[in-house]
DNA sequence: GTATGAATTTAGTGATCGCTACATGACGGA
DNA sequence: TCCGTCATGTAGCGATCACTAAATTCATAC
């Protein structure tokens, strides 16, 4: 049985989290203050705690989002491809075509959201390491590819992040998503 | 004429330095406090104040401390390879030795240092960004080397600081820059 | 209409941020 | 020895951090 009792919150859930996660995405987790926000999500600091626990329980609920929303084409392209190879070519080129943004911060949340932080936030880093960590893993458990490959499909994407973040064109992403899969064809 | 007035400065200015290049390194620009600096380096505030200006001044300060140490493999292998392929591949061999490490919170200062930061340090990541920028156009600007190779270069190199934060081995980063040269050498 | 219960707004908490005023300490010059 | 000068240590500035106690508002239940 629903409670229905109180006056009910007066936000929706999904617009709040999409509200943090740019804002996340830009400024990063600890440079993200919760003032900055509360305004973004047009809320006041009682109505974020009580929906999401804290600054941390709501910045795993974003990256949640991110990978559902934004960062979405990657798992649809994990679903889709049981070819290894395939596989690693569609996540460069993809990336290449999402990662530049005029609207959005550009890059990906997940690799640029907390890399050098404060050592009372080193967990939060670490979780977002093993994640990406995760990443490498599974796509190194797919057929035709090594691990190896793996974690320099991996590294690509990280640079093209970083590329994107510093001002790299979607062409000059798929250029360098180019360089990585004739790499990849070509026998070390 | 040098002032010989005073008590004197009481610590060496490159000692100083390298301590707050690794505070700044493994907790980057925003995540290292003047308080963790002033700790590390063995002073007190107005010491730092009055040697480096402010946290700013002394982060630019330890970034060219950086590369003319710990970062100094970069200039001194730009400095050496006149060819330019042999430029690149060289920057990608030695950087996978350098970017891993067990004393050093590995990858590259000027890399992992300010990616995502609050608004009001925006010219600090940006600065660092410019930097990263022009390496890509110095590469770019030796014999051999298109402006897709140097930006391919360098999104590698940065997905290697990456990776090595992520805690890549030396091993690891190896075959990273040996994919990466095998691209280089094919004709795109 | 009134009591109940939940999310809201207001207004702060203590802690830490980057930075500095002030007094003390330590040296060279006269 | 005393002064002038500069760096130092102490102590704390205003601002902002993540977070919350208390009061208020609002929707339901009866």
């Amino acid at each position: 049985m629903v409670s229905r009792l109180g006056q009910g919150r007066k936000f929706m859930i999904e617009d709040a989290l999409e509200a943090a996660t740019l804002v996340f995405w830009l400024h990063g987790y600890e440079g993200a203050s919760i003032s900055e926000l509360t305004k973004a999500m047009g809320i006041n600091p009682p109505s974020l705690y009580k929906a999401f626990g804290s600054k941390e329980d709501l910045f795993f609920k974003v990256v949640d989002h991110y990978n559902q929303t934004h960062g979405n084409f990657m798992s649809k392209i994990f679903e889709e491809e049981t070819d290894g190879r395939a596989l690693l070519q569609r996540l460069l080129l993809e990336a290449a075509d999402h990662y530049p943004s005029d609207q959005f911060p550009g890059g990906c949340l997940v690799i640029s959201a907390a890399v050098a932080v404060t050592e009372t936030n080193k967990h939060v880093a670490d979780r977002l390491a093993s994640m990406r960590n995760d990443n490498v893993k599974e796509m190194a458990s797919r057929d035709g590819v090594t691990p190896d490959m793996a974690r320099f499909a991996a590294a690509t994407l990280q640079g093209m992040s970083q590329q994107a973040r510093d001002g790299a064109s979607r062409e000059d992403l798929r250029t360098i998503a180019k360089y990585a899969i004739s790499a990849l064809d070509t026998a070390l």
